[in-house]
DNA sequence: TCACTTCGAGTGAACGTTCACATCGTTCGG
DNA sequence: CCGAACGATGTGAACGTTCACTCGAAGTGA
């Protein structure tokens, strides 16, 4: 296969030779350790300096069996709440040294173990996931012989050697029903996301019970499609034409959602006026869409921190991460869509 | 610091002896290689999988010199465009058998440098990056030095070393100012990304030229913040209060413009009647805006891909990059802010 | 039968580090 | 004035692979 081009970097013989002193000598300027006097320490550094020397990860990872990076990996790099959590896990695992390596998991690729192999071989430290289509029972499985911590952020399930990291599910359906109870709507549908099943169970299952429980409807009408626009659009078109009774609608999340609010614009319905609709996750462009889009927010950032602590702490210890569950509980930011 | 948790991994040395061969039979197995027995091959591959052997690429890496990853570094992994890039480039790269490496640049981080520095100690084999704030002589640098191929997407600067993959930023300025010709608008406003000068630059350059070519009006009236909604709403408030004569504003990027479009809201101004907006990039969300933006779109999947290919290119020949520029022609998506 | 090729498999060295230990001088308390 | 402790540096081995060889057995053609 494909070469590395271009002349052999400088080692830390070439740098020891130069400054006249022994590798391990020069090794321990390049890690700072104390022990050195000030003169070696000056000369190497000239040394390292003229060489344009930088250390080989490899070589260290191989002995230390730390590489100090982290592999985040997830199905689509493109949702823009997985661009927030990965920046929050980035500036976390920065503060402590670590680099993130970012993967996308590709479904094909063995339903995307095969991707979480690749990072363990490339010598990650840690595992951060967002779970998508990964079912529990890979992932349960992914873990135990990973031999490395592993924290799971946007799924509520207790899998052993695995730290959950999630929205509190049950209080976001609470806020979303409590909020179009509020605003005088009670015959409510449900946009899903039918990309994830086992992700999406939990949201659905908290929102058909906070229906039920606020409304006393007791299967509400729901259509499902992929996580995107013009598949909320399609969906809530299909829902609103088989049951017109309807006066809200909720999205799995705000891209969804935005769909909604298109598909009423088609049919010709106001809202909030006609048919009320509340998104999940915040996103920016809530604040232009048409109008602007009432959603449930959670704190990704604050949650990518924790996830990187979780794995830190694990990684400090030494002992692997256990089958702990973190729930954080969501808020509604409302704007004019409900 | 941290210490990889959990019990120690199989090696080659423990399959070879459960097999019964040696190592370098294990070695010929795993990467494929023709001249072994089929018998043999069997019995391998049963010990494999019964130790959960995984080969450690790390160690692979220090005598191949090659990680068969890519270093994908960009200042911004919430930006849409950034995601559909990546997205494409990480499709290329796994064709390819190559992995990809995402990183944020951190300016604080010897601004941006640094955090290149260390995807090179982690072994990538090749570079791609959007420039955002780097300059160009910094790039230049880092080209010279990094050993390894590097293409920069975004700007369309001529760097010895780098292949640079950019849009055609003259097209793209015509496209503009004749769609607002065509529907009237000749007083036109530019809202501008104060965030990265030299990338701004090309597209600034190109479209007061080209409102210079297609209006006369020489020095267009300019307002600059950073690429976010709120920051193009505060930008395009100022501009249209202090030039109320002003009837088009384009905007550095669709982020941008969905702020002019709040702040012609803001202000009772008509979008596109009053006031047309017309943005860059064409992201999705464009499609829900109120109205539904026009925008000025080119091909971020098959850059990332044509970006990856030069990588592969270079990494075959064993050739350094060479100061080549691809500059590819964008199109306009009318929708119906203009 | 013999030289020659091909196939399957093994061996020592090397990749660029760090670790554990050894060495050698100097300082210091008693 | 001696032994211990310490400070600065060096040495051999090890990390888990692959590379360049080597070796023996089996097959091939004259």
């Amino acid at each position: 296969m494909a070469r590395r081009a271009g002349t052999d970097r400088p080692t830390i013989i070439d740098v020891a030779d130069i400054a006249g002193v022994s590798r391990q000598t020069v090794s321990r300027v390049v890690s700072d350790h104390p022990r050195v006097a000030e003169a070696t320490r000056i000369r190497v550094k000239e040394a390292i300096d003229t060489l344009g020397y930088r250390p080989n990860r490899m070589a260290r990872a191989l002995i230390t069996k730390s590489t100090l990076t982290i592999g985040f990996a997830a199905v689509d790099m493109r949702d823009l709440h997985f661009g927030d959590t990965c920046a929050g896990m980035q500036v976390a695992a920065r503060e402590h040294g670590y680099y993130l390596v970012v993967t996308e998991l590709d479904f094909g690729d063995e339903g995307g173990l095969g991707t979480l192999e690749t990072l363990l071989t490339l010598g990650v430290d840690g595992v951060a996931l967002f779970p998508s289509f990964l079912a529990d029972a890979d992932i349960e499985t992914f873990a135990a012989t990973s031999g490395c911590p592993v924290v799971m952020i946007g799924r509520q399930s207790k899998i052993p050697n695995v730290v959950s990291i999630a929205m509190d599910e049950v209080r976001g359906a609470e806020i979303v029903i409590d909020r179009f109870v509020e605003v005088g709507k009670r015959r409510i549908g449900v946009l899903m996301n039918e990309m994830y099943p086992e992700v999406v169970h939990d949201r659905f299952v908290a929102l058909r019970q906070a229906v039920e429980d606020r409304t006393g409807v007791v299967k509400p009408p729901v259509a499902a499609g992929f996580p995107r626009i013009r598949d909320g659009r399609d969906a809530a078109t299909r829902l609103l034409k088989e049951h017109p009774e309807l006066d809200a609608l909720v999205g799995f999340n705000d891209t969804m959602a935005m769909g909604a609010l298109l598909a009423c614009h088609d049919l010709g319905l106001r809202v909030p006026q006609d048919v009320a609709v509340i998104g999940y996750d915040g996103i920016p462009f809530g604040a232009v869409a048409n109008p602007p889009l009432t959603s449930i927010v959670h704190d990704s950032i604050g949650m990518a921190d924790a996830a990187f602590r979780s794995l830190l702490a694990c990684l400090d210890d030494g002992t692997p991460t256990d089958g702990e569950v973190q729930v954080w509980s969501p808020e509604l930011l409302i704007r004019e869509s409900a």
